[in-house]
RNA sequence: GGCAAGUUAGCUCAGUCGGUAGAGCGGCGGGAUCAUAAUCCGUAGGUCGUGGGUUCGAUCCCCACAUUUGCCA
């Protein structure tokens, strides 16, 4: 049995959801049902990372009120985006924690962990220590390179050993150069180690907000509690796939392949990055205010637009521009008029000599090539094999003049309704004929 | 400063394991009637960043340079 878990990361409620973790949601979305349709028994996890000090900060006061309205929030813009999640993590529930202290003390069992001193400069909005050297000093006030301000603290807490792994990651990278997709991103993670891998400090000593150590009153660092999340659903699984975004590459592909290796747990078979929106050719920022929210997307487009759009443009390679004209155009032109058409132009033949259809499930030929593409998780592949589907079934129905071959019309339309199992994988339900062909968007 | 990636048609981007470059949008022309405002066919438009090298042949491989981006210092 093919049993695969696709894993997003698990989000953080500091603000609701904008486009760049809908892009995640939607990515993991359609590979989890694209999987699903060719065979897979799939486990797609995703969720909320709710402990640390910048969650805390966000919520004031009564922080679990608000992060179960968070979690509400996020869970309602994953519904009208039709996220199918198998399961999804708020790591404030027992079952998370309880995985967490059970894994710490596995790990110190193990000798992974070990308590000392950390003295250095600290962000609390990063969640974050930097070094002396990268600490920028302006009129006696500390900024981090990110712009916020650090502190120096020192404090009792615990490490993680990973130093001792140094070596055994980077062959591990020597020896799965399949693992990052794409493949060149392998640099950054071999770059990042290679220099120096010191230990890593995983609690806090202060009161900060997240799970307990289970021998003390130290909080376990926010990153190290999150990255444990998928492991409730890690085990027997033939593949695992995670996908994230580059801005958190090395603490999925350093940080935690370390954690996995101290455990002695199978490592991901792909890590899957992915780039960024832009606009107006700038990363969105809060600061800049160009951040584009997913609930405000809805209000302006319509939903098959957003993820037939999300899906077709490839930002697996690099930074796209979030430019809502394209989308829409994309979606007009692959969606709206070559593959709904396609099927409304030839079911309307069959319909006009009281021909019924059966849906009879063959597989055609060039399916093949897509459940190839599929199992690459190669997105970009996978939809281009279907739109060039599409456009040699448009033209094979004028080559052959199907309107007046009612034979060819019929094994026409089983191919149609093949080519849509995919197209509804990637919409996230089944094409609405009518609403696609007399809702187009004029820009 | 180190490492990596990109630079392809007016615009947005695919692609080529080395053999006369592709899509969509936009322009022009045509055909078809099953469908819509669509679809289908043809056409115009590119020295595939610059310079060198390897090769019978390079947009693709190698080197240098320019430029953009990312990671690291």
């Amino acid at each position: 049995m093919k049993n695969i878990l696709i894993t997003t990361p698990i989000f953080y409620p500091n603000d609701n959801p904008h486009i760049g973790t809908l892009y995640t949601m939607i990515l993991g979305d359609v590979l989890s049902r694209l999987h699903k349709l060719i065979g897979y028994n799939v486990t797609f996890l995703t969720g909320l990372d709710v402990h640390g000090n910048k969650a805390a900060k966000a919520a004031g006061s009564d922080i679990i009120s608000y992060l179960n309205n968070k979690n509400d929030k996020y869970q309602q813009i994953a519904q009208q985006y039709r996220i199918e999640y198998d399961k999804w993590i708020f790591t404030e529930d027992k079952e998370h924690k309880d995985l967490v202290c059970d894994f710490w003390n596995l790990l110190k069992l193990k000798g992974y962990i070990y308590k000392g001193k950390y003295a250095g400069y600290y962000s609390i909005s990063d969640e974050t220590f930097y070094k002396e050297e990268e600490i920028i000093r302006n009129d006696d006030i500390l900024y981090a390179p990110t712009g916020s301000t650090v502190t120096f603290q020192e404090f009792d807490c615990y490490f993680f050993k990973g130093s001792i792994l140094q070596q055994k990651i980077i062959d591990f990278y020597k020896a799965n150069d399949k693992f990052l997709i794409p493949e060149n991103r392998a640099n950054e993670c071999l770059g990042f180690i290679s220099i120096e891998y010191r230990d890593l400090c995983i609690s806090r000593s202060d009161k900060s907000w997240g799970i307990k150590t289970p021998d003390d009153d130290h909080t376990i660092y926010v990153w190290f509690d999150a990255l444990l999340n998928y492991l409730i659903e890690w085990k027997d699984k033939t593949h695992i796939l995670q996908i994230v975004g580059k801005d958190i590459l090395i603490f999925h592909g350093v940080h935690f392949i370390a954690i996995l290796m101290a455990a002695d747990i199978k490592i991901a078979d792909h890590l899957l990055v992915h780039n960024w929106w832009l606009f107006d050719n700038e990363k969105m920022s809060k600061s800049k205010g160009n951040v584009v929210m997913a609930e405000n997307l809805l209000e302006i487009i319509n939903i098959e637009i957003i993820r037939f759009g999300f899906i077709y443009t490839n930002l697996i390679s690099s930074d796209k521009q979030f430019d809502l004209n394209q989308i829409i155009n994309i979606y007009n032109t692959y969606l709206v008029n070559k593959i709904s058409n396609l099927h409304y132009r030839v079911l309307s033949i069959l319909l006009k000599h009281n021909i019924t259809i059966e849906n009879h499930h063959i597989t055609y030929d060039r399916e093949s090539k897509i459940k190839y593409s599929i199992e690459k998780y190669d997105i970009n592949l996978c939809i281009n094999l279907i739109i060039e589907w599409a456009n040699d079934l448009n033209s094979y129905v004028e080559e052959n003049k199907i309107w007046s071959n009612l034979d060819l019309a019929q094994q026409i339309f089983q191919e149609i309704l093949s080519l849509l199992k995919y197209i509804e994988a990637i919409l996230g339900e089944k094409l609405n004929i009518n609403k696609m062909l007399f809702t187009m968007y004029k820009i």
